[in-house]
DNA sequence: TGGAAAGATGGAACCGGTACCATGCCGGCT
DNA sequence: AGCCGGCATGGTACCGGTTCCATCTTTCCA
């Protein structure tokens, strides 16, 4: 009779979930032995006890529901990841990076795209924290005008990638734009490029544009004879990107020419303006772009471009996290990463005899 | 008094968060009735009432916890979706899509990624039915001696994705592999290749790859005249993969041979192989692949692809999900897409005179 | 004018866990 | 021998909502 019954309680089980209760009932034992047991018997349950309560377990295949159990304590291990376009390749580094953290210290990483819509984020951070999230992390659309008050009411702590919040006192994981634009801007005059453009999508509200557009202009304006101009090309419209970058040519007036590319997305526009114009790169124009792709390597002449330790900033923005959930309450914290500069066809003047050959095409075909 | 008491409770919330005692006692009324404010004010509260509780609300900024709620109701408005391959562009584009569909009706999607990993693809199965998502999205790593039961036990609804689990009865939204292998061998032997390769990672357990690796045999080998070689190329190492190519292209024999990729990141290693190789494209092979990717029509000579519907498999996936959940028990279904060839340089033979050289770059320079 | 129906509101149980406190039992100490 | 303390276990309140049912008005009709 005893196996009868708790086979029609097995299956009982499959159709609506075991829960806890039903664990000890089939145990003949309390709730309160059973969550012991799930926990980590401190208080040493004894063997025969730990023996019913396992086989229990096995038998109605019960598994403890994460939401009842963070409805007392709070320990959801939950961490949200709020991304603003999920198909750019750096973030989904990031994303992967901070997914790797997350597991090894036993986090689940829930990721939320919000196509860089202001209000979805909102909503979208409203939700997270509504369903506990013990920490956030947020790459954010852009809030020229500060992040309404709701979002940081919560006392959930916040780590921002890549994107700041000017007035708000959260953690910062980023790149030294600054210096890596320096970097790039020195990388391009050194080899002959005196006429550059910075090309970004829109630069409002998003930090890391205006930070490397902002050290775009300074890198340029403190390098003799160099003259730095800055292009938005806003979104999508290809017509748009062929025009800006002619017009950016023909400013030139015949001196080398080469762009900066404030993103993996500007970059591919770019290139693929230049394929419909039947522009050569680096004779018609040069190029380096911020953030390392795929196919870098492998678009003739090979694009030089701006690498980021993207894996490194994702476990970073974890790492942070979990500080602060360890209590720490120090001031907000920015960490900031160096990249480097992977060289590349694309930057290689073709003046300078015997670069432009066959030694460039081999550099392009290394992954 | 009142105001600086409200100002002080306000301040609390800020620090752990209102609840609905707090509103119902701020408001004076009882919890059922700022529950019934929240939900839909069917039994219509009075004018007064409502008011009162409106402006607790305000007060207190009052967020209603979506983990308490749904423990009772069970509606947690959360669809999980598991992913084997987040940084396979393929994946990211259906996700986008399934989140597209998810938000428009209301649902939250939470994504994980597995990294391919069953261990814990099992683990966030388990993990995300806990946090009970009303459904699952499941990209499977794949399992050849099937899922581990205590994943099936629970009665989500799964849908899924690209790749089939034998034997369980779950709904499936995904590509015609045999009908589009069949359109891509047709394709490469119209065109005078006639020695032709199926380049995948492994194929063991991952369905989409061998229902392509069946298909490609079949198609070969009722083509007169074809001779169709299989290869796997396991992980990541380049050695192997120009050995492979390498060995590829000696069968050939002269004849013309042209490569199959079986997805992004295979089209991605030969393209690679052949840079280090100083092979042409289509000269030394012609070469199609699965999967469009944002680079094919940038890589000289722009590589043929196999576009899917991505966005709609995201959709379907959704649809499918919420059919289920809207209480269709019907028998599990498939919903079979077509993708669409986009002809690029890699798979035109460079014999037909005249189509190798500028038309070829213009196709090429199409984004 | 009385009573029933309809409407507005509150009380309390419940969801599935956690955690504090109580209880019963046993052994060791004075 | 009696008491105290530790250990194993159970009882129960609680987390923050939802929901059923009870209660109190109000209204309308006989």
């Amino acid at each position: 009779m005893k196996p009868i019954d708790s086979r029609i309680r097995t299956s009982l089980a499959a159709s609506s979930r075991a829960t806890i209760s039903d664990v000890a009932r089939e145990a003949g034992v309390s709730k309160t032995s059973v969550s012991r047991f799930l926990n980590g018997e401190q208080s040493t349950l004894s063997p025969g006890l730990r023996r019913r309560i396992d086989s229990a377990i096995q038998q109605l295949g019960y598994q403890p529901s994460q939401l009842a159990r963070s409805l007392k304590g709070g320990r959801t291990r939950l961490i949200g990841f709020v991304v603003a376009d999920i198909e750019n390749p750096y973030s989904v580094a990031v994303l992967h990076g901070a997914e790797a953290a997350c597991r090894e210290q036993g986090y689940t990483l829930v990721v939320c795209n919000t196509g860089g819509d202001r209000a979805l984020e909102r909503r979208t951070l409203a939700a997270l924290t509504s369903y506990n999230v013990e920490g956030l992390i947020l790459n954010t659309a852009g809030w020229p005008e500060g992040l309404p008050p709701d979002v940081t009411a919560s006392d959930v702590p916040i780590v921002l990638i890549d994107r700041r919040l000017p007035g708000h006192a959260f953690d910062f994981v980023g790149l030294d734009n600054a210096a890596m634009t320096g970097l790039a801007v020195q990388h391009l005059t050194d080899r002959g490029f005196g006429h550059l453009g910075f090309f970004a999508q829109n630069l409002a509200g998003v930090s890391a544009r205006l930070e490397r557009a902002a050290a775009f202009c300074a890198a340029a304006a403190r390098t003799e004879g160099c003259v730095g101009e800055v292009h938005e090309l806003g979104d999508a419209d290809p017509a748009a990107v062929d025009g800006a970058l002619k017009a950016f040519l023909a400013a030139g007036r015949g001196r080398p020419v080469a762009v900066l590319a404030a993103s993996g997305l500007v970059t591919l526009r770019i290139v693929q303006s230049a394929a419909r114009l039947r522009l050569r790169i680096p004779e018609d124009f040069g190029l380096v772009g911020f953030d390392e792709l795929e196919w870098s390597a492998l678009v003739p002449p090979g694009i030089t471009t701006i690498e980021q330790p993207t894996k490194d900033i994702g476990a970073s923005a974890v790492r942070g996290l979990l500080r602060r959930l360890a209590g720490d309450a120090s001031p907000a914290q920015d960490v900031i990463f160096l990249g480097r500069i992977v060289e590349r066809g694309s930057s290689r003047r073709p003046e300078c005899p015997g670069t432009a050959i066959s030694p460039a095409d081999e550099r392009a075909a290394r992954p």
